[in-house]
DNA sequence: CCATTGACGAAGA
DNA sequence: TTCTTCGCCAATG
């Protein structure tokens, strides 16, 4: 398993409950940014202790779908943490997006 | 080795 | 603002 890979389970599995973080964060946070479609392929193959749910696209969307079993699971899994949904497949990244150090988006509220 | 593909993202039109 | 195209890079056929 490549040492990128490890990186990225060891990230996600920091994103707080009822938080999500997008690809290229994810990528970007590594050192790596322009890898965020192998983020994705490594999240494709990951361990069930990773938290593969909270990851989503820039615009706040779920690509994950049939990865999880059926393509409902990932926003199933995060609305049952508390993440609401603007519309079927968007929810606000400015409210429950999160990065590692650096600023954490809305301290507040 | 070459072409295609994919849980992506940014730049153009 | 929405839709396309292009860049990325590992994996697959």
């Amino acid at each position: 398993m490549s040492r990128f890979a490890e990186d990225v389970y060891r990230l996600v599995r920091c994103v707080p409950v009822g938080r999500v973080i997008s690809y290229g964060a994810l990528a970007r946070a590594l050192g790596h940014p322009g890898k965020a479609r192998e983020v994705g392929w490594a999240l494709f193959r990951c361990p069930s202790d990773v938290p593969a749910h909270r990851v989503v696209n820039r615009e706040g969307r779920l690509s994950g779908g049939w990865a999880f079993g059926a393509p409902e699971v990932q926003r199933l899994r995060l609305e049952a943490e508390g993440v609401r949904f603007s519309a079927p497949e968007q929810l606000d990244l400015e409210r429950y997006g999160w990065q590692p150090v650096e600023s954490v988006p809305f301290s507040g509220r």
